[in-house]
DNA sequence: CGTTAATTTGAGACCATTCAATTTCGGTGG
DNA sequence: CCACCGAAATTGAATGGTCTCAAATTAACG
């Protein structure tokens, strides 16, 4: 278990905060929910496609994913999360989940009850409207998911969903050279992307072999940021986080 | 202008109910929400990528939709809405406007300004989470789209667009032969499905020599309905519409 | 009835897929 | 600590769906 011991629920609140401001009330709220802690082994489902599940959770480490199966059985992956953020709201309001949740890896997460969840949503209109806008953004960035696989070629989309995945995971600037832990196979990239696993490999040699990204099999580091960023056609607008940093994050050199 | 002259929030009142239930005074204060009627041209811009604009509407007549361009000038077609709809809400919560809203055809609509509405949903718990709820089924129509066109090949995506259509626009099961206004180029369902306008040609102009749908230049009708679901791999869940009539829709024989 | 946008057609090129086999990596047990 | 195992990554060759680039035809509108 991690840094959870102390409030489980802090790293969720604070995430909220980069979109929304609370009152002193409001946090304590959200940070009084009741939850229970759970460890997770990696690939174990949290919600299941057509099930009316009755709890939301905030994962506290590891990773997770959205995703859904087509008639034919092929997968594709609609959404990335991690540390911090909160899962399965959506199935709160509506009847029967629309999509499966799973973790990646391993993952410590806190469940929370939708009705507890609502309850604090109707007290708290702030609150609620801050869940509300949580939701919106999720739409935006499917929305950048349907141009990504709409429109752009293989190189396109795997630097794109690269790009999103580092911004996301930075609060602040990319560093020059940045490595982040990476559970994803080819084959769940190629899920994300709507390409093949043997494409996938392909086209990530190319990313290697110019210099962008290297790889292992447990982690990818940034190699030339500001090109990577061009090779996905980037912009981070969509994501709506607080303060943009592509000035700073553009104008750091490559790594030697 | 349409039947607007009566109280032109009334059907979209109606529509929010199809997912919630609202008390008289709910519904009174979401009918006396203050709004601006407009007629609009054929693809007449309603929100703009990158504005803030400080109101949303609701369509009274004729078809509008989302989207994006990318870098390259691609465009990618993101949602497509029409009467009763409510749109570009999430331009209330969220800074500047991730995409554009344009309309396809003229169109009739209340403009409402999002203090107004914002002001509503703060009095009104049960009513921002209608307003919720309709964002949180935006959000899983925009990850059926990423599954449309990151897993389907041409022929299912234009079926499965077209079933999408036809159901949203039925309240009720879709009758056996059943045409719809179709204000949609093959170059814009092209940029709906992520297919050049040539192929989208060839691929219409197999769906209606097997059989499934007849077309002209301004309207598409629905020959065999059970077998364009088929051949779209639909199914409706992701719409959350209240009573599923699945049963009923498959069991209506194909027109002779 | 002319003008223009939309649809349609053809042929060639290309990006991505399929199928199958091989290699590599990381974890595991001895 | 090393050999082994299985999953993941990699490679090759052939296929195919979709795109590109024109050019021709059709339908809608004033």
């Amino acid at each position: 278990m991690p840094d959870s011991n102390v409030q489980p629920l802090a790293m969720m609140l604070e995430k909220l905060q980069r979109r929304s401001t609370f009152t002193v009330n409001e946090a304590a709220a959200l940070l009084g929910l009741p939850f229970r802690l759970a460890a997770l082994n990696a690939a174990s489902y949290i919600v299941r496609e057509g099930d009316d599940p009755q709890y939301c959770c905030v994962i506290l480490s590891g990773w997770a994913y959205r995703h859904k199966t087509a008639r034919n059985g092929a997968r594709q992956i609609l959404a990335i999360h991690f540390k911090s953020e909160l899962v399965g709201v959506n199935h709160g309001l509506l009847a029967a989940a629309d999509h499966s949740i799973q973790t990646l890896s391993a993952a410590d997460v806190a469940y929370i009850s939708h009705d507890a969840l609502l309850k604090v949503a109707a007290e708290f209109p702030n609150i609620a409207q801050a869940l509300w806008r949580e939701t919106l953004v999720e739409a935006s960035v499917a929305r950048e998911w349907i141009v990504n696989v709409g429109q752009r070629d293989a190189r396109q989309r795997i630097a794109h969903l690269l790009c999103e995945l580092v911004v996301r995971q930075n609060a602040g600037p990319v560093p020059a050279s940045y490595s982040i832990d990476w559970p994803l196979t080819q084959e769940q990239l190629g899920d994300a992307t709507g390409l093949t696993a043997v494409h996938v490999n392909r086209t990530v040699q190319r990313l290697r072999a110019t210099g962008l990204i290297s790889t292992n099999r447990r982690s990818v580091t940034i190699l030339d940021w500001p090109a990577l960023q061009q090779a996905g056609a980037f912009d981070q607008a969509y994501l709506h986080l607080p303060e943009a940093q592509p000035a700073d994050m553009r104008q750091r050199p490559a790594p030697v």
